[in-house]
DNA sequence: ACGTTTGTCTACCAAATGGTAGAGACGTGA
DNA sequence: TCACGTCTCTACCATTTGGTAGACAAACGT
């Protein structure tokens, strides 16, 4: 459906607060009444554009978590690509997430709760990995979430990069993907003195 | 200024798209009209807004770089401290800049210019430290990108975080802030096999 | 006592917003 | 042919938005 992929789009780069239907129906090349025909309100056409980057997200970082070989850094570093992936193909995509914050509640948690199996998955495979030392010890909650940040911040805050004097091209991001894997695996790497 | 005060908390955390003027003089106790005294239009008073949370972030900033020891690790330990304060005493600050991307260009540049001098700074001394070989080689203009959206990302997403289970209160925010500081600290040391 | 400046207000306005009601075009099965 | 469902449209509407114009009162120097 057109419409459901351009509004991820526009919310998603824009923000939620400064889309309306008008933009996203204009861009459609459709009237606002024909938006709402489909979605009944605002708030539904949002939850399907949250669904519908669920299921985006979920499909990528699951093959992720499957790919590859034993190693958890190699692992750890698909999932790292994966998650970054959308940057380059689908900038809206993690730029949607994180506008959730903007949203009530509820919208709030009917992603969480979409992304709840992911998360559980990614949680309980740092803690096991941490238990037989292939990686640094610490909090594997707080860790998946601070990766999240991580690989998420440097995603979807280009202008902050740019800010650092980075150059948004290909050439760029292959860079900046480099550096963050990089700086991901120095982040995990056991300190074993063993 | 009060106005100034209330326009940065609310921009902060409720995004520049969904604040009115309307809001902000509701919240200040006062009609939208005298907001539009004090800053002669929305844009005007976003660029305040702007300064003044340059301002904010400067000076602790700043004071972190002089503080500690002759250590890089333990400095940028500080820095990271300095930028992860206002996570607790003021979340709207980082919610703010966060927020820049959302705006037209030349309030993004008016914001860019005023942080530049730090911006500089911090990438000069990792590049020499790094040259003496007391932090992991690596491209400082992007280490510095990464770090900032680390530490951003995880003070301004605690819905993200709360999705991997944390809990937002006193105690919560003091562990994530532990992890977050071994994280970069992980991610920063030197692999000498020297 | 009087003009001026300062700060807040009421009264508007044009544009944009999300949403409702219902008409018209189109194809499809009976 | 006709009734029906599907889809998009025009025509509205109430509310909210950023912004202008100007009245009103307090403070102040003269």
């Amino acid at each position: 459906m057109r419409i459901l992929e351009t509004a991820l789009d526009l919310f998603g780069t824009r923000g939620f607060g400064a889309v309306s239907l008008d933009d996203i129906a204009d861009e459609v090349g459709v009237r606002k009444q024909t938006v709402l025909y489909w979605f009944k309100s605002r708030s539904g056409l949002i939850d399907a554009v949250l669904d519908h980057a669920a299921d985006e997200l979920l499909i990528v970082v699951e093959a992720a978590i499957r790919s590859r070989g034993d190693d958890p850094l190699e692992r750890v570093d698909a999932v790292v690509c994966a998650v970054f992936r959308p940057v380059v193909r689908r900038p809206a995509l993690l730029g949607l997430i994180r506008e959730v914050i903007r949203l009530e509640e509820h919208h709030i948690n009917h992603l969480r709760s979409r992304l709840a199996v992911v998360v559980d998955r990614c949680v309980n495979y740092l803690t096991s990995e941490m238990a037989s030392g292939r990686l640094r010890t610490c909090d594997p909650m707080l860790l998946a979430g601070i990766l999240y940040s991580t690989v998420s911040g440097t995603g979807t805050e280009p202008i902050v990069l740019e800010t650092f004097g980075w150059k948004a091209n290909a050439a760029g991001l292959r860079q900046v993907r480099r550096e963050l894997r990089e700086f991901v695996r120095a982040a995990l790497t056991p300190t074993n003195n063993a």
